[in-house]
DNA sequence: ACAATTTTGTTATGATATAACAAGTAAAAC
DNA sequence: GTTTTACTTGTTATATCATAACAAAATTGT
């Protein structure tokens, strides 16, 4: 196993866990959009800014609409248009993810690194956890190749159930 | 590698190929289906039956107002609910696949299998490749069970260029 | 035939996303 | 520092994907 790691962008609630505090990540996440737009000669507006932080503020992946109602609650303009081309912008800047399987989007917690997003979903809670997994990306691309397919880019979802609402389940049960 | 195995769903145009004839597919698929059904007391009505079919006899995954077109055409009725009904009950019996990110359907090559779908989608002619990789599908639970995760479901949908169009591609700037 | 179940018809609406063009704003060129 | 250019945002309208709710019809079991 060359490389492995993975990051809980999610948790139940607004409050700071023992091991994980969720303002740390969204500051991480904003201070390494504004060195990435700088580098690329990109500009992070207001809207942009604020919609990164927004997704970043939620708990799970967070649909346009969604997003548009807490921008226009700030203000901003509540046309659909403005929060796709902020969503455009940030899916291009690679700052967040798409989960196709919810249409909704998740801050990108690897966004230096160049990378496609995996996702486990859970069913019951839905927390989403992203994570890296270099040997099912090589052997994909292997794959792939095998066929004459020169991959480009990767969507992988995974739906089930989380740790923690496993084990709520076995203790109602019991 | 314990188990590989691929399948090309579509092709270019409707004529036979030297090594695949599509409608030998359909055929096989609808009878499969029909087994399916009978084995399960489920009913393979008229409407499901010709949404099938229609989904294989397209040459790319179909969107669900494309195939409610296409019954229409054919007498049956032409609102949306009778269409997602059909795609709900072919979905349910593991007779067709969505495609998350293109938000459209599939007719699936291995229904007697139970299987998830595994996608290789072209960004050029849109052509999807149906594979199972036995491989990846034992890491991936294996990833998942390491972080407490209870897999249940796998969206796999890998974009890129096929073999036909990058041979084309070359060829044109040759 | 009757009741129970499932499937389909029908109307309406919700949810997700983009087209097209005008107006404004920031950056670059002069 | 104004003009030109490119980019970004505002605005209206509409396309696309999907489901709720309830009535009617067909199928199945008794």
């Amino acid at each position: 196993m060359k490389h492995e790691d993975s990051h809980q962008h999610s948790q139940q609630d607004s409050h700071q866990h023992s091991h994980h505090n969720h303002n740390d990540c969204i500051d991480t996440a904003l201070e390494t959009a504004e060195t990435l737009c700088a580098e690329q000669g990109q500009r992070l507006t207001k809207v942009r800014r604020r919609a990164l932080e927004l997704i970043w503020e939620s708990h799970r992946p967070l649909g346009a609409y969604q997003l548009l109602a807490k921008l226009a609650e700030e203000g901003f303009n509540s046309a659909p248009p403005t929060v796709y081309r902020a969503l455009d912008f940030l899916l291009g800047a690679g700052l967040i993810h798409k989960v196709e399987s919810m249409n909704a989007y998740l801050g990108c917690a690897h966004a230096d690194k160049a990378h496609k997003g995996y996702f486990l979903i859970c069913d019951e809670c839905h927390n989403v956890m992203e994570f890296d997994y270099q040997d099912i990306h090589a052997a994909l691309i292997e794959k792939a190749a095998h066929q004459g397919f020169e991959l480009r880019a990767e969507t992988i979802e995974l739906t089930g159930l989380c740790a923690k609402c496993k084990a709520k389940k076995v203790g109602a049960s019991a």
